[in-house]
DNA sequence: GTCTATAATCTGATAGAC
DNA sequence: GTCTATCAGATTATAGAC
């Protein structure tokens, strides 16, 4: 019995191990796309961050796509714990409106904290590149969580979800691409926010326990 | 006299030649970017195209990034005549609602009609690249030709341009990295213009000339 | 202005010893 | 699982003949 435990828990500390490795191959990947662009990764400056030959890292992944596909996994589950940490701080408490408003703005705030990966996951900017079938459900569960905060706020209709998504995420992608210091952003994302919430859920800006009548932006 | 004539006329042809080639090269080189995306891009490639070793680029082009900002001014250079088409087509005819409404959709337009275009353009994925001071140039021009169209249907606040420019080109870049199919675009465009006139330029909506006391949006 | 030749370096990936 | 050795090729760019 001891002999066949102590083989699985073998088992186990050499997929821990393996597993430790590749996480910090990974994380390596990371550091190296954000100095040398997403298509600028190479497999010897990848081995020599890691501290081994770039031969050797072909035991842990099976090919360059193989690496990409795991960082674009890897970014997916930080945006489903990301939001959901936020989801968790709302707790319930705040008016759908607040709700929506906290969401687009700790989105943003997701997206514009690593460009490169906002590159990776949103953007179709690696050329043959393409996830594979586990990495996508993942991707799959972080737009059905956004789906669902909008719910929450109630937005129901699949088109003003969709105006909702590409407002923000098309934000996102400009504030990327420009001077991220010229611009004062959180209030362009704020602005967008109460835009979008007078265009798709106008019953939302009037609200019963504030006796504001009028459908205007209260500043 | 006719010797000094014909000496500018023959420096004239190969100033005519040589831009001839060099338009060649660019022309190629976009076709190459579309097929390999646009850090795909090679000397040996873009010479197989126009019949030439690599290495005779180098007599029209001092570097692979001298290539990239040829490219990137030329796609400038097409916005501004892509969007000067559209000013002359209006001529003055249209109301500024309908004005703003025909220039957002003529921008998307543009920018989805090549998206490796849209990529070198707007998006800072080319690690590395930074256009000549020239062609930036004619970047800034065609930025202020879009804030002068912005001024015709009366939108003056810097606010509110940098708010509207900020929506177009996201729901552009959404539509560049989502599914082409799947959604009607088009109707989402032209939603966010109708979301943003309220939001930015709300009298252009009461219009005297047409009795429609609603502010909503008319199907 | 185009060529050949070539420098000098990087690329992803495999075979096989240990 | 890591290594050496290596394949088979790519890359940008330069030198110099013609």
């Amino acid at each position: 019995m001891s002999g066949k435990t102590n083989a699985v828990s073998l088992l186990d500390r050499r997929a821990t191990r393996r597993a430790a490795s590749r996480a910090e191959i990974v994380e390596a990947a990371w550091l190296l796309v954000r100095e040398e662009g997403l298509a600028g990764l190479s497999m010897r400056d990848l081995g020599d961050r890691v501290g081994m030959r770039a031969q050797s890292v072909y035991s842990y992944f099976d090919s360059k796509d193989d690496i990409y596909d795991a960082m674009f996994r890897q970014g997916y589950e930080e945006q489903l714990a990301w939001m959901a940490d936020d989801e968790e701080a709302a707790g319930g408490f705040e008016d759908p409106a607040t709700r929506l408003r906290v969401m687009a703005h700790r989105f943003f705030a997701f997206c514009t904290a690593d460009p490169v990966r906002y590159q990776l996951l949103f953007q179709r900017t690696l050329p043959g590149f393409e996830p594979s079938a586990a990495s996508y459900a993942v991707a799959l569960a972080a737009l059905e969580q956004m789906h669902a905060g909008f719910a929450q706020a109630g937005i129901t209709d699949p088109a003003a979800a969709d105006l909702a998504t590409a407002v923000l995420t098309g934000l996102t992608s400009q504030q990327l691409s420009n001077d991220p210091g010229g611009m004062r952003w959180e209030r362009l994302v704020d602005r967008a926010v109460t835009m979008l919430i007078r265009e798709i859920a106008p019953h939302l800006l009037a609200k019963p326990d504030k006796p504001t009548t009028r459908v205007r932006r209260t500043p």
